[in-house]
DNA sequence: CGACGCATGTGCGCGAGTTCACAAAGCGCT
DNA sequence: AGCGCTTTGTGAACTCGCGCACATGCGTCG
């Protein structure tokens, strides 16, 4: 077994590209290419080589000279770094429209996040079976965090309540959240939340799609936009 | 009516910022709040002051010193820069689990994003009614966006069906994608992509409990991390 | 066994974005 | 009318991430 992983810190863009790296690794391994260069990993990810070379290099000097990174090992060492090597249960709070298809998403438990349970406040939802996990009162939130050790926590319940569930989410030991209502959450310091919003996605893309009217209309005036954080104007 | 909109150039990071600005106001507006200042919105919206004020100066300059900005015309404008003026109908490509969802979620229309159409492969598919709209087959793909002129295509196929959904999307004349699917698309230059890519998300949250817990072994050695892009460890 | 070629790992300059700090500018009160 | 209080708008410093460019090191081939 190698060295000890690094201990220095990994800088946030840096970890918002490994989970696309692992996916793109995990393809190759699949399709039985165990061998990939820093430049091939680029195209597949849609980014600069040297940028995929500085985001490994924060994990280790893991890639041979000459020949390029095995992608088994690659693979390790970035679940080992996000802290994949063993599952985290989530629970979903809101068992609604969203909240079931999160649950019945199998995309979930592949990548290593069971779901270990999901809560809601309408009895009329209690005990619908969604993929295997039973709805349950909200009641036993608190309960089932503790029993399951989760420290993810997903808030799918309309906008009014989030907060709401935020606090309880907290309240029960969870750590981070991941928000899909169209609120901004506080929350304790050392919780980390993470906030998922398709209206705001749409907006961006209503924004890119308004500038490129407007430049058809003044004869091309404005250069096409690049993008930044997630996603591409390619 | 005030001078024309300015037509500088908008930084990404800004965009990006806009929409929460602007669900912010409106919430502001609806409680019969009508002015804000630069510090009471960044306090609602979870950042710096400083860069409220500058994000708004990209718009123009619509606050009055010492007061603040009036809620109402700020929201008139963030839409207009948004190009939130007029709707923008959007198709939905795929109607399984999370394509229904997303139809049937409210928010959309809300928002100006009415769902113009939404196509399957599966006959069994077809003619599924989910609010208000009929599950189409993906030959009529083509035909729907001319139709209805629709530039915003959503992709809710399995992953190894998106990239022929988005090809499909962007032969038809859609110029900007929402993308679900866990795979990077490539598209021609000029074309706007925008993925949301849940297991990402989760393993973004699973490395900040992983160096959590690696912390608490060695006794907090490191300073908890800042998180970038969307979401924050507040 | 040595030389060549190739891809990694990284030092460094650059640019974008963030934040500080303050001058400019309305508003209300005297 | 003037004065002081408040908050905007923005110049400027600073931080951070990006990407170039290249030395380094490994594998291979002669
Ligand atoms: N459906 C979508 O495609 C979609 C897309 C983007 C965002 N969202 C957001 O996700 C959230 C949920 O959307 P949805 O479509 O599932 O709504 P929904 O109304 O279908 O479901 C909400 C569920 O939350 C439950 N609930 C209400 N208050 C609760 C509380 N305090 N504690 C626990 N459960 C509670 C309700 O009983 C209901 O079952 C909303 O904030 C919505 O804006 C949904
Ligand atoms: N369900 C979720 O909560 C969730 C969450 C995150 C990501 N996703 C992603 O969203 C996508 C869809 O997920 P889902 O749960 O809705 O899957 P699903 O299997 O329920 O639905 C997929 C639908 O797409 C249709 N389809 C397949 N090939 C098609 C094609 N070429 N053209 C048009 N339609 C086609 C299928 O007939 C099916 O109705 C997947 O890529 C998944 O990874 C889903």
């Amino acid at each position: 077994m190698p060295p000890p992983p690094a201990r220095r810190r990994i800088p946030d863009a840096t970890v918002a590209r490994l989970p696309i790296y692992l996916q793109i690794l995990a393809e190759q391994s699949t399709a039985a290419i165990d061998n990939i260069s820093s430049e091939g990993l680029a195209g597949l990810a849609g980014v600069n080589a040297a940028k995929v070379r500085k985001d490994l290099s924060y994990l280790g000097s893991y890639g041979t000279r000459g020949v390029g990174y095995d992608v088994g090992y690659l693979i390790y060492q970035i679940r080992r770094e996000l802290g994949l090597n063993y599952d985290w249960p989530v629970i979903i709070v809101g068992a609604g429209n969203l909240g079931q298809a999160l649950a019945g998403y199998g995309g979930f438990i592949d990548r290593g996040f069971p779901v270990g349970g999901i809560v809601d406040v309408d009895p009329a939802k209690f005990d619908v079976v969604v993929a295997g996990a039973r709805v349950r009162p909200l009641d036993e939130l608190s309960q089932i965090v503790e029993s399951k050790d989760i420290s993810i926590g997903v808030v799918a319940v309309p906008s009014s309540a989030a907060q709401d569930a935020a606090d309880l989410l907290v309240k029960a030991g969870v750590t981070s959240i991941l928000n899909f209502a169209p609120v901004i959450l506080s929350v304790p310091v050392g919780i980390t939340v993470r906030k998922v919003d398709l209206a705001v996605e749409l907006q961006i893309l209503s924004y890119h799609e308004q500038r490129r009217s407007v430049a058809q209309q003044n004869g091309q005036l404005q250069g096409a936009p690049a993008d930044r954080g997630r996603g591409a104007t390619a």
